[in-house]
Order: C-alpha cells, then sequence, then structure tokens
DNA sequence: GAAAGTGGTTTCCTATTGGATACTAACTGT
DNA sequence: ACAGTTAGTATCCAATAGGAAACCACTTTC
C-alpha cells in the first residue's frame, strides 16, 4: 500500500505552515530580533545608537536588516532635519504586533539557560 | 562628549538579548519550526513520514535538522525492533515547551497575510 | 587644521546553508 | 527476480549570510 496520508495536508495544517514560512522569512537572520527588541525597548534609536546597543553588529548588517525591517513595515525611518543631519528609527505600530513572539521567544530562551545550569 | 550609555547595558536587557541569542541558535535554519510543529501535531512519526508532510525538505536537511534537534533534547530518536527497522521520532516533554513560541509565530504570520491582503 | 561625530556604502573574503542526485543495505510483497 | 519499502549517508555544487576594513560627505568642536 502506498503512502500519501499527511497530517500537514489538512487545510488548517498548510495555513500554520505558511504562516511560520511567512514569519520566518520577515525575521531570518542573526540579527532582526535583536533590532527589533532593542527599538521596542528604545522607543528612537539613531543609528549609531543602535551600532552601540546591539553587541556585536556591524554597520553593513545594521544598515542592510534596518532596510529589510523598513520594506516590511516593523520600522520607520525618519530623517530629521538637524545639524549634523540625523535619522530616528522607531518600531511601527506594526512592529510593535511581535512583541509577543518576541516575548516568549526571550523567555523560553531563559528558561532553557536555566534547565541548562540544573543539569550541570 | 563622548556616548556609551546603552539601554541594552542594563542586566535584565543582557539577560533578554542572550536568552534571544540562545533560543536562535537551537531554532536557527529553514526547517527547525516546521518539523518541531510536525512532531507536535503528529505525536510519532518515522522518517519518511515526517519526509511527506514536511513540503519541500530533502532527506539530507531533515536527517541533519533531527539530529540537532536531538542534541538539545527536544526531539526523540527510538529504533525500533521491526522488520524492516523503523524510526520513530517524537517531540520530548522539553520541547513542548515550544509550542507557545511556535503557536505565537504561526499566529503572527497568519495575521501578517491577513493585513497583506487587505492592503491591496 | 585635525579629530570626532553624524549615517551610511563598497569591497573583499570566508563560512555556512541548503538543494539535487546517487547510493547503501536489509527486508517484503508479487 | 524485481520493484518498493525502511532510514538514512555521501558527494558535489550554488547561493546566501555575514564579518573586517576602508571609505565618503558633511558638520561641529578643540
Amino acid at each position: 500500500m502506498k503512502k500519501n496520508a499527511e497530517i500537514n495536508a489538512t487545510p488548517v495544517c498548510q495555513v500554520r505552515m505558511q504562516a511560520i514560512s511567512d514569519a520566518m522569512s520577515l525575521l531570518s537572520g542573526k540579527w532582526k530580533f535583536h533590532i527589533l527588541g532593542t527599538l521596542i525597548a528604545g522607543n528612537k534609536l539613531g543609528f549609531m545608537d543602535l551600532l552601540r546597543e546591539i553587541d556585536g553588529i556591524g554597520s553593513k548588517m545594521l544598515s542592510k536588516e534596518l532596510q529589510d525591517l523598513e520594506m516590511n513595515n516593523l520600522v520607520s525611518r525618519t530623517v530629521m532635519d538637524t545639524k549634523p543631519i540625523t535619522v530616528e528609527y522607531s518600531i511601527t505600530k506594526y512592529g510593535k504586533t511581535l512583541s509577543a513572539v518576541i516575548d516568549e521567544l526571550a523567555n523560553w530562551g531563559i528558561e532553557y539557560r536555566k534547565a541548562l545550569y540544573k543539569k550541570n
């Protein structure tokens, strides 16, 4: 008998699978969660602020990731008419809807570390 | 004046940042969420079952990702004494603690798609 | 006039990721 | 005998991710 029955073939699972793919494609990479988390915590931050806040990131990656996030309407970029010119990055209303995901992930990570500690 | 004040330098933020890094290092890659989600939905599944359920994955990636997940105690692998030999993969008790994260991510992805649809 | 701050871009390089294909090895059903 | 099942491994290749360093243009401060 040939097997081809699938759990994931049910419409509800198909939707879930696609939803996960969607979310991952927006949030993939090493830095996006860090950038979003920092912007959620920090309200309005300049490029150099972010560079200082996010330990280990370089200007190339920061610039690229910010562009990605801006394209997907998770982060807004505003050039201020100051001298020298400054840029304000902030989380959008829409980006804030990710708070729950980020919190869950962070809390899970914290529990993970506790569990590791107990083991040894 | 040299700037070096940091939001993320506060202990609570340091812990959060590390927690996010920890979680991401276990869950990185294109397939881990799909595998975990399928195993949470499907209870016990064989290698070929997973290969069929998860659309697009190849045996090499599935094998590698399962090994990663097993090493981190999120998935268990049991060789059954059948002929031909079969292997049962299932989510561990510990892996189940990721349900909330996966659900949040999936729900966010679903809302994201709805929002896109409304826009156009 | 030199240093340091603003916000990036460009180039070069390596490491990792991931996909396609073929293969093994044992067993079952026709 | 032969196709199909089980669970992977091996090999090769292309694409992407990501880091280091240099550089740019502009302005303010020492």
